[in-house]
DNA sequence: TATGAATGAGTCTTCATTCAT
DNA sequence: TATGAATGAAGACTCATTCAT
């Protein structure tokens, strides 16, 4: 399995400082491998094009909040609590790794249709994660059973992503992590029952 | 004054229609011109160069956003129905052009570092007024005290971002304008007293 | 006859000015019809394209070396003495005309071949009377009866060339004239009897 | 060391051959690249840009000029030996190599101030090795203590370079080297003692 | 005569990808 | 596996010249 030699995560890595650090029209496949300490041919013994490599840091970086979402949902019962949770464990993500959230949030968005079109694919399964949430709440009778759980999910994760912006765009100046109860908190009045 | 010559509007639609058909990066001048109906060169008569191009076109749509958001200002006096119009003018104004939806949606998201900090500083205006609102809205106790204005905004704005791009990414297969209500009543739960 | 008519001039002085100011390659002709206070188009109503201005900014200017040495042979009768005031002359005039100086021995020397040429055919009136000098000099004994004809001319024209060249390269930052005496004793040295 | 690599002389030595041929400005970056029998991505594993192509191209060639008069001077006591051996040699380099001789007189001259001046610094090196010869000469008695050094190093490379050009504007009709020793007799007139 | 808006041909440079070693 | 020198396609922009007014 490619995705776990030790070069496959290298690279990964590279990358994303390498975006973080130029943009991601000046992360050039000779940037990457520079960062990642490989000559540029090797890059593509690991990955098809630089399309793939992009798809990819999304894949395995999108991976840790699944995983972490997923323990959430496993370790609680509470909709609410899981929903509150959720937005805690996504800004703490975000936080701990300034680089990925720049990537995620500004360069990767410069892609091309096709790129996005896949990316959308792999945000998918979380937003998945999500509206089980949703649905599980209203069926539990904490959420409204009036919302539009499409709806709900779009202005949650909508208002995650403008916070978490914002915050980047604001060169990471405040601490993201401080927000989570206020959003949650906004976001829960939207939606309880 | 060049933006009321004719030749002005005539490449900024232009603009549009080639973004919104090719994408941005395959948008070239050329094709822009084709489009036009005007020859490469007189693209820079009107232009200093191809950003300045896609910056224009921001501003002169975000124009369309910015004085139909006044007028609602102006002639209505509740807050909170002021939030309703806005939701719904702006659903509306996208609804009416998809091609500019597609632009501003997806297309001018794939700029620079630079280019976002010049589409953010002309955005500003456009979120200012609904801060405006917002806050006359807590003043009058339409909206709760408790809310932090600038998380109120991010939730609102993310929302209607979130809700249009996944319309724009659905191909405009559904109508927009008929989620405003829903989108106001969810928002609306969130942040009145 | 259209080398008289007001505008013919006009535009020739903008020329050598907007030449000597930005340079050859940045010397476009709508620079040269700002500084003349006309319109680009009127340039092709006295001049057939810009290879045309620039050919003629040199036949201008050189007819006043022409008509000056002219005057010298005319006035004098003593070869010596027109080989010593024809060096005083040429530093004399473009002394007074730094403008014009940066122009011949710069600017103009980044045209093609053809424009070369042409100029060429234009510089060879006056090293026909710099021939004639030197002919008449060693016929009356005054310069060495064993040098060659051209050669001398070469050694004399390409000295006043390499020195006003130097002067202007240091920015006309020594006076040039005051180098006149010292040029001619060394090129006498060369050829007299 | 790049230029030391066979596709650096490659490169260089093909430009010569396209610029004498196309002129300055003709010399497209793609006629040089198929000249050499290289891709035109190629030239940029080696040169900076198109100018830089023209300084190292000048560079490598005043190499030859600067090492084969070093010799001279090693090699010789006597200053009027040295001057005259410097002539012929001058002479005999450009002779062997009309290509260069049409670069170096003609084309280069039609770069922009920038690279002029870049030019000029590398022919400094060969105009102070001149400068030795006169300055011992004129220590050694063999030259007129009178002579301003500066100055009659601008009569002797003046001359030189008008001989030369004027042999390259006749198409090298006539045998250049036979000029050495006229050419040498008229300039050693002017500054011997 | 005079204008100046419009034209469109022409080129340097970048960078993802390949392949001989 | 790993290298990195070589490839070559692709596009924004300039500016001399024209021509309708």
């Amino acid at each position: 399995m490619k995705r776990e030699k030790p070069k496959y995560k290298q690279i990964i890595d590279a990358a994303v400082i390498a975006i973080a650090d130029n943009g991601y029209h000046q992360a050039q496949v000779s940037k990457i491998a520079k960062q990642a300490g490989v000559a540029d041919g090797t890059i593509y013994l690991y990955f098809k094009n630089k399309e793939d490599i992009l798809i990819s840091v999304f894949e395995e970086k999108m991976a840790v909040f699944i995983e972490s979402l997923n323990n959430i949902i496993i370790e609680n019962t509470d909709p609410t609590e899981k929903l509150r949770l959720m937005i805690q464990n996504h800004f703490e993500v975000l936080s701990n790794d300034t680089y990925l959230s720049r990537v995620t949030q500004l360069e990767l968005r410069q892609s091309n249709r096709d790129l996005r079109l896949k990316i959308n694919a792999i945000l998918k399964v979380y937003l998945d994660q999500l509206d089980a949430i949703l649905k599980e709440g209203v069926e539990s009778g904490a959420f409204s059973k009036d919302i539009d759980l499409r709806l709900a999910r779009q202005v949650i994760f909508g208002t995650i992503d403008e916070v978490t912006t914002s915050w980047v765009m604001k060169d990471h100046k405040f601490d993201l992590t401080l927000q989570a109860p206020k959003v949650f908190q906004l976001l829960l009045n939207g939606i309880k029952a």
